[in-house]
RNA sequence: GCGGUAUUGGUGAAGUUUGGUUAACACACCGGAUUGUGGUUCCGGCACGCGUGGGUUCGAGUCCCACAUACCGCCCCA
């Protein structure tokens, strides 16, 4: 084995590919619906981009980040998430512009890229859909973009979700309430784990998202943003809440739940489900949230934005562990058996004639006896096996079999080669 | 970046504990069973090599080292 791929990445195989089709023919279809339409954004851009809107001491950016130096020296880096690329656009093609609808509604789905060490549905390539709507700040934005998260995986045939969802409050609800939280671990700073005494200062919010049982009993105790939140925080809050209700779409309030990356604020939500295909418990599979001031932060005006993202891996994975029909699309309508060198042209003839009435149709190319040919056309469950040898070739015809019934007959050639469909009415 | 487990043909794999002639078995695939008809059956074929590179040994798939990759956990997260 001369060569290997990339650690991290994957070859998607024809029969897998399939799945892959189908997911994002299933998106597409439901973004329609809700109005949002697809960007297509550069796979690199300036590391700026990402450092900038992902903030600086973030983990993708301290460490996960693919990024290097071209031949014009300039700082490029793959992109480790779509949002960014997606506000870059947004902000450098003017779509704040009066012409423009808001709020403007966008999705994307392709390869992502970072820097860690894979396992099972996380790798160095891997492939994201996320949507985003600039230009409104109204609760319903984000509640529509919620059920348009909801509506995507119940197309995909995954119904049984959790939606969590949680503020981070405007920047006055965050700061208050990042002091408090440091006051009060703080005290404990010597009986937290290791990583939680690094993240104290950092990120202190990051402590409530931490597995080790030590800080998990300081977690259960810890003040609540949700008591700092200022009166407009709250009331966006009251009101994205109050909007699921009158969905009918539950939700469970998780005061501990954050963010990986700094940009967000107000909603965020994840839906999250329980599949050992994904590890033990409840796992995320969806996550987003809002994200004002980002856009500004990338050189635009003050429009606000919300959105999510999910991973296209770990979806795929959960759909063929929670038994999915995908449906199949190797449907062959018809296998052409040649015997013999003289019957070559024809039955390449016959093929191609068959494809331009917009039959799937194929043949052999390994030169093989009629037999192996026979069981190649009940391999590949081909609908009709036509047959052309020595005796078809000098009474221009062609023998046709309806391989369902068994049902064949002998037909002029120059049919096949026009009306198949005819010949084949009176076989079935 | 850290720790653990694994790596045998197209596939699933036995064999590694106790290093010793021909790498089991099965599936798939290919060919054949009197000349041009398919899911069954029967027969036959199918790893000069055991992730890669070194080393120990009279001898290594089996022991040692390094590297690569995969998976699990940590970190982080989709």
């Amino acid at each position: 084995m001369r060569y290997q791929r990339p650690k991290g990445t994957a070859d998607i195989l024809p029969g897998e590919s399939q799945h892959w089709q189908y997911v994002e023919a299933v998106a597409r279809q439901v973004f329609k619906k809700y109005r949002f339409e697809e960007i297509r954004t550069p796979l690199f851009e300036n590391f700026e981009v990402f450092s900038r809107t992902s903030g600086d001491t973030s983990d993708i950016v301290t460490k996960e980040m693919y990024d290097f130096k071209d031949k014009g020296d300039r700082h490029i880096s793959l992109r480790p998430e779509g949002t960014a690329g997606v506000v870059r656009a947004f902000v450098e093609n003017k779509l704040y512009g009066p012409e423009v609808q808001k709020p403007f509604k966008t999705y994307y789905m392709g390869q992502m890229y970072r820097y860690e060490r894979p396992q099972s549905g996380r790798q160095r390539e891997f492939h994201q859909i996320g949507v985003e709507a600039f230009g409104s700040d109204e609760p319903a934005l984000d509640v529509e973009v919620i059920a348009m998260g909801r509506d995507l995986f119940k197309h995909f045939g995954i119904d049984n979700l959790r939606l969590a969802i949680n503020t981070l409050g405007d920047k006055e609800s965050r700061d208050s309430y990042r002091q408090a939280l440091i006051d009060y671990l703080e005290p404990h700073y010597d009986e937290l784990s290791e990583d939680s005494q690094v993240r104290l200062h950092k990120n202190p919010l990051r402590v409530l998202d931490s597995k080790d049982e030590k800080d998990k009993k300081f977690v259960a105790d810890a003040p609540s943003i949700l008591d700092y939140l200022t009166p407009a925080a709250q009331a966006h809050f009251d009101q994205v809440k109050s909007l699921l209700t009158a969905l009918g779409i539950d939700y469970v309030v998780d005061s501990t739940m954050v963010r990986g990356l700094d940009y967000y604020n107000h909603t965020i939500f994840e839906f999250m489900v329980d599949s050992k295909a994904l590890g033990h418990g409840y796992t995320t599979v969806c996550a987003g949230g809002r994200y004002n001031g980002l856009v500004e932060e990338l050189g635009g005006p003050e429009v606000s934005g919300v959105g999510f993202g999910l991973g296209m891996e770990r979806l795929i994975l959960l759909m063929e562990a929670e038994g999915v029909q995908f449906p199949e699309e190797h449907h062959l309508d018809a296998y052409v058996v040649g015997i013999g060198d003289e019957a070559n042209a024809t039955t390449l003839q016959v093929v191609q004639a068959l494809r331009s009435q917009d039959y799937s149709a194929d043949r052999d190319y390994l030169a093989r006896k009629p037999k192996a040919q026979f069981k190649t056309a009940d391999r590949l469950s081909a609908a009709y096996t036509l047959t052309v040898g020595e005796a078809e070739l000098a009474a221009k015809t062609i023998h046709v079999k309806n391989m369902a019934s068994g049902n064949e007959v002998t037909a002029p050639l120059a049919d096949v080669m026009t009306h198949f469909a005819e010949v084949i009415s009176n076989i079935d």
